[in-house]
DNA sequence: TTTTTTTTTGAAAGCCTTTTCATATATGCT
DNA sequence: AGCATATATGAAAAGGCTTTCAAAAAAAAA
């Protein structure tokens, strides 16, 4: 059978699409006995409306977009299962746009604006500031609400939800120091990019206190090519304490100490980021710093649905708790 | 400034609506001096088509529909990797919808075909084998082409892209049994479902060859649970290898074994199923089946866009090939 | 009752494209 | 040049819904 309509609806039950497109949309608006009339005969005709023909008529497709570069990273599809499950609440489709280092940023902006998305959630935390900027406008212009999930972008009114990476990394930094280390390592990641820049400062701060020297060892986040990296760092870096920016590194260093014979937590302290599975899955266990990153995802369609709604938001600019889960791995 | 229409297009180039529409869809049917000048116009107004109001005049919206269950699961992350890059050489855009336990299956397939996508992609390997007939029947009814991908919908014509895991199954556990290991247990999931059926079918059929008990422990996926359960496992379990499911399964088990003094993989042989990052950060570093999950996701995103094209396709199941990993945690 | 107000309904326009069909123009052939 | 054929364009319908505006019906007030 062909699928049915609202004309087949109007039909079968008597009344004008107008009524029948009322019933779905205002029901308050039909007397409750052709309502229910109406309502029967959509049940039986298992009439759905075309939801691009609604979306034409209204400007609104109810779609989200969201922007992400590399969607295999564990906390990316973390987060997408927060706003899935609140555009779902919500009613709301998610509509994915990965973005890739080739692609023409600008340019997918523009055919995303064109795929006529009520609002837009960007997760990419790898791009330049000045392009994050160039984006916003773009949404701007067309007055495509958006928000950034587990972005920085400084110096601006851009809705946002985020963790305060700056702290966090002061923090985490701090426990090593409290417990007496001297030469604390951060692990970071070659590729530059805000987040990491954050948590970058956050820990050079606390060292810089404590009076002790700044040592950032930049490799990639790739295991394969930073377990090499770490085999040699072991031969010349005095060190008894490591920040990895990502869980995986932090894991991978470990293992690599213990390959060089040292112990962990009594030789080297190690702690990560984002305290996701392979924290749990290390051996020792891994202190890490948790991120909420499930809530980031939520929280940030939650503030979306809000501006899509034109309702007045007091604060577009939420920051979430983070704290610090010990394990074996440091004392 | 207001987006620009297909007739503001047609004013400005001095042309009907049709023209615009054939310089963008038909080009060749188009004087090459016209098609120039609409272009020109194109360009300087920044001219992108609706797609909505594409998607209801052509009867296509050039959207798949992705059905997933968990989105957190690194190995669906993993395969959306695989189906966007190619989705995106293919223009086609990706809605997600994800499946929770206790969503109504049937409802949300009627959901998904009043969005109007022009295929699916299915890749959600925890339904009952009913419901995905009963799934698979709605779409078929509506003329939406679908693909499952690591799914296996047994005695059925229906297209398919995965990988021969009762065969994987079968050999990951010989490999065991030629090390001439005598007490191999296959670590598996509470919840059953096909895929797991399968990989039990050849670990069984491997051992029954052999001569050995077929010893299946089940547990749940989850670290924190079945870290408890591997703990009391080692009072009174008899045991020199195991499989696990899943990597994060195996390596679980891997730790705690460790932790009650079995010598990996002197005492006991462990392998994983996934070759996932998991294997790649334990240690010692895990033999795993390798399973080509990024190209699942994109054989059968490519093997979806032939189906909507009503391209003339051989061979609608395909099954890709896998290969184990050694690594040292057997010999 | 009759009149006024409110509620309920329908007709028709509009959303922005694609596509069909007919017309106009250009090209090829004799 | 004259006809047939091929190519290029435009007018208008269609796609399935929402929404405005006006009319009809019902309820309230007089």
């Amino acid at each position: 059978m062909a699928q049915a309509t609202i004309y087949s609806v109007a039909l079968a039950a008597g009344v004008s699409l107008a009524t029948v497109s009322r019933v779905l949309n205002n029901p308050e608006k039909v007397k409750k006995s052709t309502r229910e009339r109406v309502l029967k005969v959509i049940n039986e005709l298992g009439y759905r409306p075309n939801v691009i023909a609604r979306g034409l008529a209204s400007r609104k497709t109810t779609n989200v977009g969201v922007v992400v570069s590399d969607i295999t990273r564990a906390s990316v599809a973390e987060m997408l299962g927060g706003i899935s499950d609140i555009a779902n609440n919500y009613q709301y489709s998610i509509k994915i746009f990965v973005i890739r280092e080739e692609t023409d940023i600008i340019d997918t902006t523009h055919k995303i604006v064109s795929e006529q998305v009520d609002g837009i959630l960007f997760l990419n935390d790898e791009l330049a500031e000045q392009k994050v900027q160039d984006v916003k406008n773009i949404f701007d212009q067309n007055n495509i609400p958006v928000v950034f999930a587990n972005v920085i972008a400084s110096n601006d009114e851009s809705p946002q939800v985020s963790i305060d990476y700056e702290k966090a990394g002061y923090e985490l930094t701090k426990t090593l120091i409290d417990d007496n280390r001297k030469n604390i390592f951060l692990l970071s990641t070659a590729r530059k990019y805000k987040v990491n820049d954050l948590k970058e400062a956050g820990y050079t701060k606390a060292i810089k206190e404590a009076g002790l020297p700044v040592k950032i060892f930049r490799t990639s986040g790739d295991t394969d090519i930073n377990s090499q990296h770490f085999s040699s760092f072991f031969k010349d870096k005095i060190v008894d304490a490591a920040i990895g920016v990502r869980d995986s590194i932090a894991v991978s260093f470990m293992n690599i100490a213990i390959k060089n014979g040292r112990k962990i937590p009594e030789n080297i302290a190690v702690a990560g980021f984002q305290n996701t599975k392979y924290a749990l899955l290390s051996r020792p266990l891994m202190t890490s710093l948790d991120i909420p990153v499930y809530d980031i995802g939520a929280v940030s369609m939650r503030l979306l649905t809000k501006l899509m709604n034109k309702e007045n938001v007091e604060n577009i600019q939420i920051s979430l708790p983070h704290f610090i889960v010990k394990r074996e791995s440091t004392r």
